[in-house]
DNA sequence: CACGATTTTTGACATATATCAAACCGCATT
DNA sequence: AATGCGGTTTGATATATGTCAAAAATCGTG
């Protein structure tokens, strides 16, 4: 199997980094932020399916991502296997794992993507200094467990192609966040990863898309999306089951 | 929609609490624990179908429960509703809350129960002081994240039957950790509740039961369970689909 | 203790999604 | 340009769970 080859880069400060509004709280002082510059250490890359932890391994630092995506999976003993998240630009991986002191599932790239690494007791002898850190910081995991609790209500109460149209609406939405088109992207990850996270098998999933396609409400050809009907996916929600 | 009756209690610190090692860091000095109780201010007695908190209402709290248990549900604006989770005495509740001020689900007491409430500033500014507080904080809510992710797991790739048996065996063994028996308990929640976390329907639930049941797996009368198989119903678990 | 209301159990049947299989397509490599 | 391979689409069929309904058990209340 072979090991993650990662590639450090020289020392970047989140000061100057043009991501800093979406990972860092707003309203810092300069002076605050001249200590946060103390925490961003190096940065890594990543090739497509590398990866940035394993389950099981000892926890040290959060990661941002710099560029790029990632997927975290738990892997059952069994051999099931769940997708629990796909992750952009931006955002922070990691979380999961403070709880044990080790990752609880595995993070793989799914394209050629950039972390930053932030270890975790700078991090946290920080957010002691820095209140709004601190409150940041809380806020970040607070949103993880909400997020996950919406999937929950996905997983537990709602039909394949509402599945499938949240899962579109809520890539849109971050795509927009990040400049990008909310209507035209690129998925990162296969039928059998969405179905995956969706709870649902690969066909079901090619399915869905099809039918959405076959309704006027997207364009899809394998990994191109064009959302042709925003309000009509939307509305595939409210048709309670 | 009657309000909730909360009878409001005298203080009682922390530091005389007999769940303090289920909701507190452990080696905590005798300084610090003298700190902390600033912190615990009043009891608020609940009774069954009470709300502790609804969806909307805004945060100032995060809530030991001392006493009793509650479900967190969240509502979708169609009707559905999904069950997020059980909680019982010596867990904290509200962490959904932080990342937007405002509860993001309904917490409903399942029987008389009697919370603490842990003003959530008052935690920060406490965290801030006391490095084992901030780490146990941080914890608690990776716990949650990574509890969430086992319910997608569970969700996502398992039977009605292996959901139901992750339920019993989760439930046997919170209540072992609180000193009660592993094998023989009283559920407080509905068919139709365990429905709703586990995404099945009253009737299937009530299936399985019942043929655990007939697999002398479990006795089952009601809301009465008794565990007559723990590595049976562990076995469960193992046969993939 | 009896009453009605609610919850639970059980059965018969319906259906959404899984499973199995084959064809198709796009991409990378030669 | 041809080849091979993994990913995707589509079809036919199977099955787990949902739906609807009725009976049974339990609970709360007068």
């Amino acid at each position: 199997m072979p090991l993650p080859a990662p590639i450090y880069h020289l020392h970047s400060p989140c000061s100057s980094c043009n991501l800093a509004e979406l990972c860092l709280p707003a309203d810092l002082s300069a002076n605050e932020m001249h200590k946060l510059d103390e925490l961003s250490t190096v940065k890594r890359s990543f090739a497509r399916s590398d990866y940035l932890y394993r389950s099981g391994d000892k926890f040290r630092s959060l990661f941002a991502i710099h560029s790029g995506s990632f997927k975290t999976q738990i892997l059952h003993e069994d051999g099931r296997e769940q997708v629990t998240g796909f992750q952009m630009a931006g955002e922070i991986i990691g979380l999961d794992a403070i709880s044990t002191d080790t990752h609880a599932c595995d993070a793989v790239a799914l394209e050629s993507s950039v972390v930053c690494e932030l270890p975790f007791n700078k991090l946290e002898a920080l957010s002691r200094e820095i209140p709004l850190l601190q409150r940041h910081l809380h806020k970040l995991m607070s949103r993880e467990i909400v997020r996950d609790q919406g999937i929950m209500l996905l997983l537990g109460s709602m039909r394949a192609e509402e599945r499938l149209a949240v899962f579109l609406l809520n890539l849109s939405q971050r795509f927009a966040t990040r400049g990008l088109s909310a209507t035209q992207f690129q998925l990162r990850m296969s039928r059998q990863e969405i179905g995956s996270y969706l709870g649902l098998k690969l066909e079901t999933v090619s399915r869905a898309f099809s039918h959405f396609q076959s309704e006027r409400l997207i364009n899809v050809k394998v990994r191109t999306v064009e959302i042709l009907d925003l309000a009509g996916l939307q509305a595939c929600l409210n048709n309670t089951r």
